[in-house]
DNA sequence: CATCGTTGGTACAACGTTGTAAATCCGCCG
DNA sequence: CGGCGGATTTACAACGTTGTACCAACGATG
């Protein structure tokens, strides 16, 4: 593989000026700058990346942190940090943690800054404290959830204020026993669509039913198929579900539609994400909808502010846009 | 950040020392390792990849070229590639295509052997002849795709036999109106799956019925819904599609529910890939189920023996396993 | 006691790149 | 024609790591 070394020596000019000219610099005479160029072209030349950054003190990767590639909303999400990445010729490192708090503090511990510029995470159980022990020495941006005290910028959406217009629209349409599934006793998202949920129910004057309110340990369809079949079991039966993600959503769609449910008719049903199979979904599925480019984007941006920046810029909160989608599961 | 330098004045002894303690060199005199260890433990110290691959002339990369990320599949299969590679110490680069020959070429060209020591491809649009242009001089493997007459590694199913499996079992149902979803005029898979379609008519005496024969220029659930609008409106319409993947399938079971269409009494469905979102439609979809992780770990595994053995090995075809797996979109 | 082999340790160079500082070139002014 | 100043180029060092070659100490062997 061809160096600079190489092209140096066939262009008959030193190492610094291949180097000038491959990275743009002004000061070369046309006839040199032509001869490398032709140089360059001929032997195919590519920068080596490794050495460049280590002498540059850069690595030009970013690291993504997510539970899994296989869960609808991160695989679009992380499409679309791939994208925003990009376009600011950073490549992304994917590290999946399966949501265990084992593997993201290993994630987080081996952020060395050699191997990245900064991170953009988005983790499932990892505690404030974490962040203490670990503390990875690059930038970190999180998304998603929003672990307490820890003073790190983050992207996100108002998640009380997105459920609490989510359940809105339930009892807009007349449901009074209106159920919700994904409360978990650690995420703070989840108690902050928790608290959305109870808020919107309170301004309607709904007496909050603590059965109705179900836990999911993880949020995949087995777990809102379950917890649907659960609640289907109760004396007296939810006439609106909220799910706090759509695979839930998904999950209590297929379990109502097993016992002979009607969706929307007996069971009006909202997700939250706006995975693209929820517009297929039979019926298709009304969903929170975060802008997820929109958080992609700003993720890196914050990232690109905070590199440039250093430490010592105060931690930013940047809210993203959401919509509520209606679709059929609410309204046939 | 700590480095060698760092670590060794610590512990009093040379930078090379503490390198043959981090490499686990076995002749380090007891008393110096432990002290060696606690400088290390103590100064948090993490090898600079970049620096050791320059020295030692690997990446410690892999690359993987997909078109999507947001497409279940390719965001099944990434998660499984990314365990794969994480067993042999590697990182993996996701790069986006788009399923566009312009960005497949620029990829293609891109895969510098600085920057990756190797790159998992699953081509849409590729042409045989821009190997042969772009040649980029690290090993690859191909998935799914099999562009004629490149002669490098591949891993696949047999998607004949699998096509075959799959209309054979439409076939055992009493159907005999068997539509397929998901022609197209470049793409080496479609023509494989077709193949198998045809071959199953054949051996069970159907006459193939060209205007059952419908071509999908993108696989996603939005061409399957107007694929099987379009079925339906034919003067006789099919009672049986066999789609060339579960996203087509989904999107043609929606286009059913809106008109009516039973299925599987009406219309019964098969796609391919099993997505982990079929499992959960309504009705649950029946499909052809490639084993991902014998996928994802064979073609990690043919890199490692390909970086391991150079470019003078005969190029290896593995064909991994697959099964159908029967759901209710064709037996109730 | 000289020699040897083994064990433990070190100095130095090199991987490919770029910043720094210094060298060279050239036109032009006085 | 000496010298000035900008344009252009170069040598060199350094980024952090590891392979190579070499050195030192030591007990064992003859």
């Amino acid at each position: 593989m061809a160096t600079l070394k190489d092209v140096a020596k066939l262009a008959g000019v030193s190492v610094k000026t291949v180097s000038n000219v491959v990275n743009g610099y002004d000061f070369v005479k046309p006839e040199n700058r032509k001869r490398v160029e032709e140089a360059l072209a001929s032997t195919g030349y590519r920068p080596n990346l490794g050495a460049r950054n280590l002498r540059r003190g850069r690595t030009g990767f970013l690291g993504l942190m997510l539970p899994e590639l296989s869960i609808p909303y991160f695989g679009e999400l992380a499409g679309l940090v791939l994208q925003a990445a990009q376009e600011h010729e950073w490549n992304v490192l994917i590290e999946q943690t399966l949501g265990t708090r084992e593997r993201e503090r290993n994630t987080l511990s081996a952020l060395g800054p050699h191997l990245i510029d900064g991170a953009i995470i988005s983790p499932e159980a990892l505690h404030t404290n974490d962040f203490e022990d670990l503390a990875p020495g690059v930038p970190l941006v999180m998304l998603g959830e929003h672990v307490v005290d820890v003073p790190i910028d983050h992207v996100g959406i108002d998640n009380v204020q997105a459920a609490r217009i989510a359940v809105r629209h339930l009892i807009s349409l007349g449901r009074r026993r209106i159920a919700a599934i994904g409360a978990h006793p650690q995420r703070h998202t989840a108690a902050q669509r928790l608290e959305g949920y109870h808020s919107a129910l309170e301004e309607a004057g709904l007496v909050p039913i603590p059965e109705l309110v179900l836990p999911a340990l993880r949020y995949h369809r087995a777990n809102g198929a379950e917890a649907m079949t659960h609640l289907l079991a109760l004396p007296e039966p939810p006439d609106a579900v909220f799910c706090f993600n759509d695979l839930l959503a998904i999950g209590a769609l297929r379990a109502a539609a097993e016992r002979g449910v009607q969706v929307p008719s007996d069971m009006a049903i909202v997700g939250f994400d706006n995975n693209e199979e929820s517009a297929y979904s039979l019926p298709s599925l009304t969903t929170i909808a975060p802008d997820k480019a929109a958080i992609a984007r700003a993720a890196v941006d914050l990232l690109r502010r905070r590199i440039a920046g250093g430490s010592d810029l105060e931690p930013e909160d940047v809210q993203t846009p959401f919509s509520l989608e209606i679709r059929n599961s609410t309204i046939a």
